[in-house]
DNA sequence: GATGAATGAGTTTTCATTCAT
DNA sequence: AATGAATGAAAACTCATTCAT
């Protein structure tokens, strides 16, 4: 009956080529301007089989923001670990953690820009889920800050919560302005400028 | 056929209270989420008003953005005057700036958060012309970080055009997280983690 | 309040100030694409004025209608008069009657262009009137072919009702080929071949 | 969600049924009363599917006038072939052309209904197309009476572009009068009142 | 499992007409 | 009488989702 090829795949292979074609097509348009026959016609696939894996285009944006988040917190970006602080200077603790976090990024530049330009705004409460995690990551920001505190990088009047906000900003505006673009970026000049502000910002002695 | 009010409004008066209930509405639901048929409701008026006064949807949203737009142009946040740069220090300097940009922000908060969680991600060009406004800005405080360094209050070595991105997170973060939100904020408090942080982050003496 | 002329004129003045400019209206664009909002501006009028002298679009163009087809009822055309026909030969009766029609025809050819290219398959009823007024003068044309069968000018087996028809046609195509386009029609030449065709047509010696 | 009949058809199939539904409809109140509500209930589907096989209201009406276009050029009325004016007398020819045009029009009459009384004055372009193929109609007439001129049927000083529009005007109000009105017409009769009348009022011996 | 034609609730938009000033 | 802002019923059109094949 049907023209298209009827390729029979297994249901996780199926759902993952899904899951990239809606990536590509929300990256094109937005959520609200992707249809779900873009997205089928861009696995090409029916719409009948993108419903058979998922409940709809809610869900599948869903799961890519469920993705996402699950990568960052598989990567636990900017949790100095105690072992790691214990063994090297504060500088060398926030250049690797910088590192790790604009890598993590750049590797999956693709969903981020999902993520910040889409997921935010989106009534069905997406925005929330991203929301926490970024108090998530404030947390962590912020408890490495103690950290400094205690061992004296940090200075004493330091407001550290306020601190930790500014430190996310300039990570958020950094990976914005410099990971989601189509130049590749110098990741050793954006850690090195990150380090060096932190650590002056931060400083005991002004 | 039906009365309702009937008020009859000068159309300058009226396409004003549309602007009013149109933002509303937006700030309750979202854009996509916001139909004609609310902001109507919340103006009081019927559909046919509205379509008088503006194209649709899109065209109230394209004003709100131009208003908000309009806005932080005329407030010309963070570029210090040369002579205002002459005469203080530039904690001073810093401290004012922030100060009125930040008390711009608040004072238009219902519209800024429209602009930063609706505008951005909405196929029509919104988003690229509020990126425009950052490039804008991004220069100005570039600017500023030329005449810091001239003065010697800036390292040498700076980055100058990363600080600038840095600055610029800093001030998105904090009035995302602080003006944005129900409370209060104490603008003081802000402040002076703003001030504190990039003086030392740029400071001569590391 | 108001900014326009506010000029008070006569009823009857006004009236026919609104019917002309909306039969240039509608000649611009047809009944549908015809707003009402355009007939005031080309009147320089507001639309309260218009209402005030209408009932509604529906009204203006009935009496268009109206007034087209009063022009033709004065004009009864192409039926000659029993002295006229008495007094010369049938060629002459022809050449005289297409001239009246096609003269009445030019001069009225703006609301004629509106008769036949918009009253036309426009539900309200007024294709059925513009219906009426062609059985009307198909009759006409009918009584003058009894007239030249009895003084022999046509042929005995003239299937007349048919004639009349035929004779109907060839006017009306005339009409909207040569009199309603841009171009000044060459009158005597039209009037030349109708007569020309019709007296042959239904000529006694074939 | 209700499920009405949910009958699934093939795209040609389905469009060829949306089509007849359209006409029918278009039949009954005209382009304009009619709409799109009212062509899907005739078809018995629902506004959806309308909208996946056309672009619009405008968009059936133009197939319409295409297929209409279409018989007409395919039944190459009153064109006579050069054999057949050979082995004929002109009478003969004439009476088998207007015979072909007259049943071509009676069989596709509720088409040409809507051809005539819909398609003229309907802003988009539809006149102007239909009155393309009058003229190609006319050319034809026109290369008809070269034809019967040369062969001495026609009379030497025939004005032959206004016959043509004589004789376009004679078929054009015999078919809107006896062919699309509910009763069968006598063919043979109009067929000979044509050819008759025509004969005669081009004929050599005035 | 896959297909894609069919569905219809939900929105946007238009414009003839009304009526407070 | 004149004005023009206001009205809202009436259309047109969209697109996520369903389900017969």
């Amino acid at each position: 009956m049907s023209v298209r090829n009827r390729q029979r795949l297994s249901p996780e292979v199926r759902r993952e080529q899904l899951l990239g074609a809606a990536t590509r097509a929300f990256l094109r348009r937005g959520y609200h301007a992707t249809h779900v026959e873009q997205i089928v016609e861009e696995a090409g696939v029916s719409r009948g089989t993108f419903y058979a894996h998922f409940e709809g285009k809610h869900a599948v944006f869903a799961a890519l923001v469920d993705r996402m988040l699950q990568i960052f917190l598989d990567a636990r970006p900017a949790l100095p670990e105690p072992e790691v602080l214990a063994l090297h200077d504060a500088e060398t603790v926030l250049r690797l953690s910088y590192r790790e976090v604009l890598e993590t990024f750049w590797r999956h530049r693709r969903l981020l820009r999902l993520l910040l330009e889409e997921a935010v705004g989106l009534e069905k409460g997406f925005a929330a889920r991203v929301e926490e995690h970024f108090q998530a990551w404030h947390q962590r920001v912020r408890q490495t800050l103690d950290l400094f505190q205690e061992r004296g990088v940090a200075h004493a009047d330091l407001d550290k919560d306020l601190a930790a906000d500014l430190v996310l900003g300039m990570v958020e505006r950094v990976t914005r302005r410099h990971l989601l673009g189509p130049k590749k970026p110098d990741l050793d000049r954006l850690v090195e400028a990150l380090v060096s502000f932190e650590l002056r910002g931060i400083a005991s002695a002004a």
